[in-house]
RNA sequence: GCCCUCGUAGCUCAGGGGAUAGAGCACCGCUCUCCUAAAGCGGGUGUCGCAGGUUCGAAUCCUGCCGAGGGCACCA
């Protein structure tokens, strides 16, 4: 059982409204204009926004507003300030009761707000018989975090990892395999720390060269695409036999990674196969799809390409086949009609965003996509090298995945070693780990997503500065304090007199909610990040500021429940981005 | 050619209509008989790419320009 506590910027807006519905009726429903303020608690700008529509000057209409915000309790005090500011303060039992009802409940206060939308996200889709590489990275991570989020706030949340597990260069991969029963590839036949995916990812390039050399090998290849296709039960039992052990293979990252992803979210491109012909069906009976030199394209009504013509969604190609457009077309068809979405999205490459402008619209013309669906395409940018451009091994060669996880993890392991040369090995390798793959995720999730990062290991492991390991770190202190006081179950005096400091820390804790809320709106995981980075400062001020175990009761019950909601709140914020909150390090 | 994204401190980035634009890194100094110094405190930085416009108020919204990156049919 929850019990949901309103956030205090919210019971004050609620406030500021009633008091301008009263002082100016006609502008009932304004925006209250409520914000955190340096200068009080919290400050109400409605006076200066409204005052023209009110014709009146500032001054008096924030006058009026401040005689109208009666106290019933909420409120301490309100002053005028500037050109019609209103500066409200609240009063200290206020604040410290709201934090007594954060922490009594299992959710913090936060009130499952997405609750009855059913949200699909399509994120990470390696391809079946290749590395997962560095390329896979932000999707996974992203698309992850934002599961956590909106999951959380109530949201009945579908997993797609759409897998590339579909095309005609399985052909030759088959029939490589076929012709050559003596190679090794499955995860039980390779050495240990050797993946499956690794194997057939040589495999495939060595079938390649075959199929490029060998016009034998190429035919029997092709006939083997038609055999796939067709549905030659020895075909796809071996076509079936790559894919799950690939699979086994991004498990293994999955769990490395600690992202939700099960096979059972995996929902690769072969799933829509028998939807296909439907889904074009239907385009051309709704005179949608249109015939272009032999292929079937949709043309966009909203885009056109250097010719100024416009640009085709390539439904099916000139021999028949069919390509992502399809493909894309018939999840989001599939994912609103059968699965009963209510918000789609696509956790993509910036680049992709033409293409899903495209898809979103003829998913619009064809009727499937109404107004009462969002679908969104959630773009990220590139992982840049420290020179600034698209990040590369030094031969200039993809990066893959488990060595870039590797080489993380290793760093987070000399710097854990050096500042503390007293933890058992065990016990080291184990903090490295997760300060090294939360440092990955956490300099992944803290920027603004649209826009590139550059990937430098060196600054993410960093204990300093707004990187994950900072957030570890401040949570293992608090959590060390509190082992220190014998981590009681306190409760809060709400008579005690507020530090500035305490007041800093509680009014942020109070807009955790606010900041998940923040990041279901937009689809920014930075958002998070930001706040959390905000509580480890503000608890760091509050700490320095404020004895806690020393301190004389109540006060010392009081700063151990703050310290307890703190070390709450940062552990489930850094759960809800993917990252391990270790107890200590 | 058209479209999309980005441009904020030396560097990496927040802030996306409200009061003096904020962090971290780097640089210099200070603080452990005191709850984890992997920390904190202090020191000073900005033509918010440029120019117009809207507004009581613009880094924020609009328009144009400049610069960077990306995209525009049978690969995803």
């Amino acid at each position: 059982m929850s019990n949901q506590v309103l956030p205090l910027l919210g019971r004050i807006a609620d406030t500021v409204s009633r008091a301008i519905a009263e002082v100016r009726p006609e502008l009932a429903g304004s925006d209250p204009v409520v914000r955190r303020s340096d200068h009080a608690d919290f400050q109400s700008n409605a006076a200066l926004a409204l005052a023209k529509s009110a014709r009146t000057k500032p001054p008096e209409l924030a006058e009026a507003l401040t005689t109208a915000l009666d106290v019933d309790g909420l409120i301490a005090r309100v002053e005028r300030s500037g050109p019609g500011f209103l500066n409200i303060t609240l009063p200290d039992r206020v604040i410290w009761n709201q934090l007594s009802a954060r922490l009594t409940d299992p959710r913090l206060g936060v009130s499952a707000r997405d609750e009855g939308q059913r949200v699909v996200i399509d994120y990470s889709a390696p391809n079946v018989a290749k590395e997962m590489h560095v390329g896979h990275l932000r999707t996974t991570i992203i698309g992850d975090s934002l599961a956590r989020v909106l999951g959380f706030l109530g949201a009945d949340v579908i997993r797609r990892n759409h897998l590339g597990d579909w095309g005609t260069q399985f052909g030759m991969l088959i029939q490589y395999l076929d012709e050559h029963p003596e190679v090794a590839w499955h995860h039980d036949e390779l050495d240990p720390g050797t993946s499956a995916v690794s194997a057939l990812d040589e495999l495939y390039r060595t079938a390649r060269a075959a199929f490029e050399a060998d016009p034998e090998f190429a035919d029997r290849s092709r006939q083997r695409v038609v055999a796939l296709q067709s549905g030659d039960p020895s075909t796809i039992a071996r076509w079936k036999d790559i894919v799950a052990e690939s699979e086994k293979s991004f498990h293994d990252i999955y769990d490395r990674l600690g992202v939700l992803l099960t096979s059972d979210d995996s929902a690769g491109e072969s799933t829509y196969n028998d939807l296909l012909d439907d889904v074009v069906t239907e385009l051309t009976d709704r005179g949608l799809a249109v015939d272009s030199d032999g292929a079937l394209v949709v043309l966009s009504e909203e885009v056109t390409g250097p010719d100024d013509t416009p640009v085709p969604l390539m439904v099916r190609k000139r021999d028949g086949g069919y390509g992502y457009d399809t493909t894309d077309l018939a999840t989001i068809r599939h994912r609103i009609r059968d699965l009963a979405a209510t918000r789609l999205l696509y956790v993509t490459d910036a680049r992709q965003s033409l293409h899903f402008q495209m898809i979103f619209e003829a998913a619009r013309r064809a009727g499937w996509l109404t107004d009462d669906v969002e679908a969104a395409h959630v773009p990220y940018g590139t992982v840049l090298g420290t020179d600034g451009r698209p990040f590369k091994t030094r031969s200039g060669g993809t990066v893959r995945l488990m060595d870039l996880l590797d080489d993380a993890v290793a760093r987070a392991h000399t710097v854990v070693a050096d500042k503390n040369s007293e933890l058992p090995a065990a016990e080291l390798d184990r903090i490295a780990e997760q300060a090294g793959i939360g440092a990955v995720k956490y300099a992944d999730l803290s920027s603004s997503r649209v826009k590139d990062y550059v990937f430098d290991i060196d600054r993410m492991v960093s204990f300093t500065g707004n990187t994950g390991v900072y957030l570890q770190y401040a949570h293992a202190r608090i959590r060390s304090i509190l082992r220190k006081a014998g981590d009681p179950d306190v409760s809060i005096d709400p008579g005690t007199e507020l530090q500035p400091a305490e007041r800093a820390l509680a009014l942020e804790l109070d807009a955790y909610g606010t900041a998940l809320t923040e990041v279901s709106d937009n689809l920014e995981p930075h958002k998070l990040c930001g706040y959390l980075y905000d509580l480890a400062r503000d608890f760091t001020s509050f700490y320095e500021a404020c004895p806690v175990i020393n301190a004389e009761e109540p006060l010392r019950d009081n700063r151990l429940a703050l310290c307890r909601l703190t070390a709450r709140t940062l552990r489930h914020g850094l759960d809800l981005l993917g990252i391990s909150a270790p107890e200590s390090m």
